[in-house]
RNA sequence: GGGCCAUUAGCUCAGCUGGUAGAGCAGCGGACUCUUAAUCCGUUGGUCCAAGGUUCGAAUCCUUGAUGGCCCA
């Protein structure tokens, strides 16, 4: 970069140019002055994939008999000349098909054309008959091909492809045209959101969309991005959570609803965390957080089946039953069980609970209460040692300001998590429905905002009013997609699920 | 936020206790009509992440910064 100041938009005069690009540049100039240098006139008539499976197993004697002429199109991926025939791989959407090109089989010149001026990287177009190599692999032999598109800049080494973690995620079209596991975990991601769509979509739930932009940030407590409407002259915040607006549709009839959308918190970048992330919300009225838990487990296990073909998940080396009922355990009892040392007398106390959260070194603030400080030593303690599935119950009501409190035990609510590999992936509870204990709610954690707390909760006033105008029972859940995605195509980091991560500006 | 590691040709990587930068692939020139990491002969290509410092001399040592990766909070 210049010495000029830093942006984050990169100019022309940034890219680098080279020796191989300049080569390239010309052999394109040589391509303009024959004519459309940019054809976008051919058209093919199959994909690789689709001649594999169909004709890959024929017999080389059918093939010649039956004569099969296809046209196939795709990115020059490689090359082998020997003299006056040659060899090439082109890729499409679908896999790889081997051409074979033979100078006297081409039109005049096209030959020369292709050994000169053609790189591996450019799209090509090919037109001819299938036929099987002596070595056995389906080919096209070719009688005519074409340049679609040349390529200016080379393609990364065709062995070991293109493995720069920091390339891979800045260069996402690269790390695509080079490596097969990125692909198929792209089209896993969207086989696993069409499996959830089809899943919800048949046991009637509607699939909706709500504000994006939001003006109170709700749903959630955790810092929105801030943006602003010039037109009306406000402020406007990109959403933490679509929950309150999920909910005003059951209000509003829409019994069960779900949503698969985008989420924006203005928080520290991770393995796990990236700024913008996909959420399945979803909601049902007259159901409660147990009926959700089914639900989950069910729909996760159908899920494992879809995509794995098994209900056992392998992730890092570490191996998942989802085939087998999953645990189920309240916050305190799995605090007890990870901390053997502690009594149930030192969990039912602010003073006690306080005194174990000290000596676990949790730094404390003076305004938390015992719920709080419960779920601190949870955090620390229980929740990144949950490896196999679990479903974490009965959290305090402090840290769930929209959750049900359990009948019988007004300190938690009706809520859940669910766990896999120590990482949070679903988000769960009886909703709460009561719009003035709602307002008492919302009236706490606007004091903790007051008190410094900048992911409280604000006041949604005219949600308390759509509570007052009478929510059915309903029990509503989020699961976070990308972590989901990540347990199941065994990808280390987010970013390797996210097609775009986000990354600082180079 | 803290710690560790990495950054060298378009890509994948070497480069030792400091002595003036290398390989493979790609490219370029040549040979080759069944190859598949094609092969064979020849060959071009470098802001060694950046800025300072130490030194006769720095890709190498030191400092600071940038970006990425991993671990911890």
């Amino acid at each position: 970069m210049a010495g000029d100041e830093r942006t984050a938009v990169q100019t022309e005069a940034q890219v680098d140019e080279n020796k191989l690009i300049a080569q390239r540049r010309d052999k394109l100039a040589r391509l303009r002055e024959q004519g459309v240098a940019f054809p976008n006139d051919f058209r093919r008539n199959v994909v690789a994939g689709e001649l594999l499976a169909e004709y890959g197993e024929q017999p080389a004697e059918q093939l010649d008999a039956v004569g099969v002429r296809v046209r196939v199109a795709g990115r020059l991926m490689t090359r082998r000349v020997m003299g006056k025939a040659s060899f090439a791989h082109v890729q499409d959407m679908s896999g790889r098909i081997q051409l074979y090109l033979q100078r006297d089989g081409l039109p005049e010149g096209t030959y020369e054309q292709f050994k000169r001026d053609w790189d591996l990287g450019d799209i090509v177009g090919a037109e001819g008959r299938l036929f099987k190599t002596k070595t056995g692999e389906l080919s096209v032999l070719c009688d005519d091909v074409r340049l679609l598109t040349k390529a200016l800049r080379p393609l990364p080494e065709k062995f070991h492809g293109l493995t720069d973690q920091e390339s891979r995620y800045r260069q996402r079209y690269l790390d695509l045209i080079m490596n097969e596991a990125s692909r198929r975990t792209f089209r896993t991601r969207t086989r696993i959101v069409q499996f959830l769509r089809q899943y919800l979509d048949g046991r009637g739930f509607l699939e909706v969309e709500t504000p994006m932009m939001q003006v109170i940030p709700g749903g959630a407590t955790a810092r929105p991005f801030v943006t602003h409407h010039n037109a009306l002259d406000m402020q406007l915040f990109l959403r933490i959570a679509p929950e309150l607006y999920l909910k005003r549709l059951v209000v509003g009839g829409f019994e069960k609803v779900y949503e698969i959308n985008r989420n924006f918190r203005n928080e520290g970048l991770s393995t796990r965390h990236n700024p913008e992330f996909t959420m399945l919300e979803f909601y049902e009225a007259y159901a409660d957080y147990r009926d959700l838990m089914d639900l989950t487990e069910d729909m996760l296990r159908r899920l494992a089946v879809e995509i794995l073909g098994t209900t056992t998940l392998s992730y890092q080396g570490e191996t998942y039953d989802f085939g087998k009922p999953f645990a189920r355990l309240t916050v305190k009892e799995s605090i007890l069980r990870f901390n053997p040392s502690l009594a149930s007398a030192d969990l039912d106390d602010l003073a006690a609970a306080r005194r174990v959260a000290g000596s676990l070194g949790i730094a404390l603030k003076p305004s938390w209460g015992l719920g709080k400080v419960l779920i601190e030593i949870f955090e620390k303690t229980v929740e990144g040692r949950l490896a196999d599935p679990t479903f974490i119950t009965a959290y305090p009501t402090e840290v769930s300001p929209l959750a049900r409190r359990n009948d019988a035990d007004p300190f938690v609510t009706d809520r859940f998590e669910f766990f896999v590999g120590g990482r949070e992936i679903a988000n769960g509870f009886s909703e709460l429905n009561d719009a003035e204990d709602q307002a008492d709610r919302f009236r706490r954690q606007v004091q903790e905002k007051d008190a410094g707390d900048d992911e409280a909760m604000h006041f949604d006033a005219d949600y308390v009013r759509a509570l007052e105008h009478g929510m059915p029972p309903t029990a509503g859940e989020g699961i976070g997609i990308d972590r989901l995605v990540m347990l199941l195509t065994d990808s280390p980091s987010i970013r390797d699920v996210l097609l775009f991560p986000h990354m600082r500006p180079e």
